[in-house]
DNA sequence: ATTAATGCAAACGGTTTGCACTACT
DNA sequence: AGTAGTGCAAACCGTTTGCATTAAT
């Protein structure tokens, strides 16, 4: 069993899957890869599309988020909502997983697979439900913040 | 150990509520609680709106929107946000539950405590995390939707 | 030469805000 | 009378769209 591709073929190969498919390597593209590259996790477009401006001041939105459905469509990233109901971008390949959110703090963490792995087998087998971990956002009090009440 | 108060003085005491906290019985108010007053579960703020539209043509968003805050105060209703990334308005009181969305239909299922009791006692357990189950939605695919792959 | 992608500006949808006016207490 | 609440209109924010122009292939 191969184990999956590392991440700096995942990044440099996106500029040859997309001529593969006719279509096109732009440098408005490079600069969101590159921005995604060094992204670990999850970001809102919003906060890509600032960080592709402070690479390129220029950076037109609605380029971000076309390219990010792009992106999405080759299978490079995917997008949840976070807890704020904010649409979220996870950058892959990542393990998959969801998150904490703490309503108190705003602080956030992932949920790794093995501690979801309950709820999403019981969910499979009680309701045949498949659990798309990546798009779950769990809200509530963090340690820090419960201890303070 | 007392049962909790059932649905109807609820309702109508929310008037009473208002008033011993200073706060006003608006017509525009009594509209809303009706409107919650017979809806099951969860709501997004803008089909409060259309709701209680239905009731009085002249309803004003943002009347909606301020009252909905002064209820979440008083411990009427609660929010979270949904798989669409809306905001989603929970009716007490209801058992806590979170909920299932279906990517592909649109459905949705509620997600009782007891089958997110694993999951919320493993967080409470490993991390200290108390989740706050009415803001969870888990997505995925419906038993219907994960079988038509 | 094609036609995908960009830049721009305008629209969107849900929600929030400021402010003068209304009406509940 | 006092002040919470309303109606209205405008602003907001992240995101999406239409369209003429540009540039990758």
């Amino acid at each position: 069993m191969p184990t999956a591709p590392t991440n700096q073929p995942l990044w440099t190969g996106v500029r040859d899957r997309l001529r593969e498919r006719g279509l096109r390597w732009t440098p408005q593209r490079r600069i969101l890869i590159e921005v995604l590259a060094r992204t670990d996790g999850h970001v809102t477009g919003a906060e890509l599309v600032e960080r592709c401006r402070a690479v390129d001041a220029e950076t037109i939105p609605s380029t971000v988020y076309r390219t990010l459905d792009v992106l999405e469509e080759l299978g490079v990233i995917r997008h949840g909502h976070g807890a704020n109901g904010r649409e979220e971008f996870h950058v892959l390949p990542e393990t998959e997983h969801g998150h904490l959110h703490c309503s108190s703090c705003g602080g956030t963490w992932e949920l790794e697979a093995p501690e979801a792995k309950d709820l999403v087998e019981s969910l499979h087998r009680s309701r045949g439900f498949r659990v798309d971990l990546s798009h779950v956002t769990v809200s509530g009090l963090c340690r820090a913040c419960a201890a303070r009440d």
